[in-house]
DNA sequence: CAAAACATACCAACCAGTCGGTATGTTAAA
DNA sequence: TTTAACATACCGACTGGTTGGTATGTTTTG
């Protein structure tokens, strides 16, 4: 099992560097302009190796939301922001573990199932559920602490910890689109520091506070 | 000039109707996975009329960002947000105006521009200046109300007023992203209602308030 | 040796873009 | 006012290259 390539040996075997060769060119050019040809060069592997692996090109879009997930779960999961007593701390430590990661290309820390979502939602369904567990399963995370802040201030909006969890997630989908559009991820810093800002007003608020209409 | 089809006349002229159906299509589709020939197609036009209005696919695709910015700036300059008194309440109109949009299909609420610019921003850097034209542009029309609520509440917070019109886009680029991936207009309209608290929430903060950091 | 993991060769469909031609004005000189 | 010259708008067959996918052969591993 998990035998290397003729072509290109010393990087693993061809379905983890097909993963890896998506991962990077599907966020750069998107997944429809991606061909099956441009990724097996790049992992150094032949169409037969692909075809091997996946059944056809949506299902190694599917597989790809889920290395994702895998691959960007671990780095959160021993990322320090959960070293803060205070969940509230640990919360906004998330943040800014999220504002640090932005510097250099935009396609070093853009986010691979929000630009596949966007793209396939409609004629990948498969992929679209595959990107739509990554995203609120990542959110999910973040449920607990901010419950927990919420019953330690006594906090009783008009939102759920869900919610803001899903906001979260949503506020930075946004900034990197916009970072995009400006090609400049000072852009996308701009829009998590909007983020901290809000959920810090959040958790200021009165008890009942956050509410409208 | 603006002769009609041969092949599906009284709907306008072939570039008008080579727009309006990019605009549904690349909305749902994507603008990699839109062929020339379907966008000919659901025109009613044959290729001779695409290439003689654009040069090529990309010449589209930076005309129809174009006209996005044309039909939907035509929209909101028209829109009944403008006619409060307070400023403040300008912008929370604007953002209420955004919510009541978000209804029925996906591909009727969501932003072309948002869409073109994920994708194409690294292979089509024309598509993406278009886009961040429309994508700033429309943002630019909220400064002033911003600005003037700022001065009539003395808020002087560490963000500026350009900042906060582009992070309403982003909030709402974001919104549509996870709408996509849960398949779900609901998940939208939770992102705006956010907005709306987080805008509420900083303009009842304190002369300094909102600050972090 | 059996089966998984690859490589090679190939195909039909589709792709963006080209090109020669037609239909319908518009302009302006005779 | 006729008409020649020109411009714009559009048509549709065609092309060279690319696409996702297949069929079959070879190599490695347990």
């Amino acid at each position: 099992m998990a035998r290397k390539t003729n072509i290109d040996p010393d990087r693993g075997d061809a379905r983890t560097r097909l993963l890896d060769a998506a991962r990077d060119i599907v966020r750069s050019q998107g997944f429809a302009a991606t061909s099956v040809d441009q990724l097996c060069k790049a992992a150094g592997v032949t169409k037969g190796a692909f075809f091997h692996h996946f059944a056809n090109k949506e299902a190694l879009g599917v597989a790809a939301a889920q290395y994702w997930s895998e691959t960007t779960g671990a780095l959160f999961a021993t990322a320090p922001y959960h070293d803060h007593a205070d969940p509230l701390d640990r919360v906004l430590a998330y943040v800014d573990f999220r504002r640090d990661i932005i510097a250099g290309d935009l396609e070093a820390f853009t986010c691979l199932v929000g630009t596949m979502t966007q793209e396939v939602y409609h004629a990948h369904p498969a992929i679209r559920e595959a990107c739509a567990a990554s995203i609120f399963g990542h959110a999910a995370t973040l449920e607990p602490d901010i419950e927990a802040a919420m019953k330690a201030r006594g906090i009783k909006g008009d939102w759920t910890a869900a919610s803001l969890a899903a906001h979260t997630q949503a506020v930075l989908q946004g900034a990197f689109i916009l970072a995009k559009a400006a090609d400049d991820p000072a852009v996308a810093i701009d829009g998590v520091d909007h983020l901290k800002r809000y959920i810090t007003l959040l958790f200021q608020a009165s008890p009942m506070g956050g509410q409208h209409d």
